[in-house]
DNA sequence: TTACATAGTGTAATATTATTACATTTATGC
DNA sequence: GCATAAATGTAATAATATTACACTATGTAA
């Protein structure tokens, strides 16, 4: 019978590593430090970052070449990443008008769209005082 | 003295390609269409690519890995790709609603944007009937 | 309880994309 | 000519991602 005591996946470690670390990371790094619980291969990474993909739980900022949890599961629109390049730091929004943005483009020039990459790259908020300070 | 007639320069020579093809292409597909001109090794397409990118002649496809020619050189808004996923056509726009939304977000968020990368994924006019008839 | 289907895993090899380091050559300004 | 910067050549290697194939665990249903 299915329980809640179900195995634990390779999807599980995955999810559970990034959450405790709260920053993208790459796939690779997630395979170094996932080592001692016996994830030993890239394949095992990437199948579990693919389910989790799938499910909704993570996404993959390709600017970065890195992978990060989603901030409230389930959301139906893009998220929006604001990358710091100077920190390094993350943030995830959900903004309804930029959606709006990007169904009006579409629909006026006939594009169906699927899944949008929206990655801002900057500078934050922690960052910017420490840029002027310089 | 310097004069129009300078050396053909391998950012030429790549950023030609670019404009024949007409279509995102990999450094390594670039490479090896111009191996019979002498190019012989990936430091020289990325060299060339780099320049290009921060001359504004072309720009990176990071959801593809991919780097395509700019359609109008040296507009300052960020290009908005839509990216066909059925025929692989990649068509750019420079869109101001969005850009100013991405400012205002930006700008309520204390973050202060510096690159925006923004690819919608999908399928395009042209196969969206094919979809339909499959 | 067997049989089947499906999801999950292990392992190795390989493909693709990108960078580094160091030596050399070519153009340009003085 | 000489100094300098821009461009190039070459080799090695790093970082990211996929493929193929064999095997194990779990759920379902005859």
């Amino acid at each position: 019978m299915p329980n809640e005591a179900a195995r634990i996946t390779n999807a599980d470690r995955v999810l559970e590593f990034l959450r405790r670390q709260g920053k993208p990371l790459s796939a690779y790094e997630i395979l170094e430090a996932l080592r001692g619980e016996g994830v030993t291969a890239a394949t095992t990474v990437y199948r579990a970052l693919d389910k989790l993909l799938k499910a909704g739980h993570v996404h993959r900022i390709e600017s970065l070449n890195a992978w990060t949890v989603c901030c409230e599961p389930h959301h139906s629109e893009s998220p929006v990443f604001q990358i710091c390049d100077i920190c390094g730091n993350v943030r995830e929004h959900v903004d309804s008008r930029l959606a709006r943005n990007i169904a009006i483009m579409s629909s006026d020039s006939g594009f169906a769209p699927n899944h949008s990459v929206i990655e801002i790259h900057g500078c934050c908020s922690d960052c910017s005082p420490a840029l002027l300070g310089a």
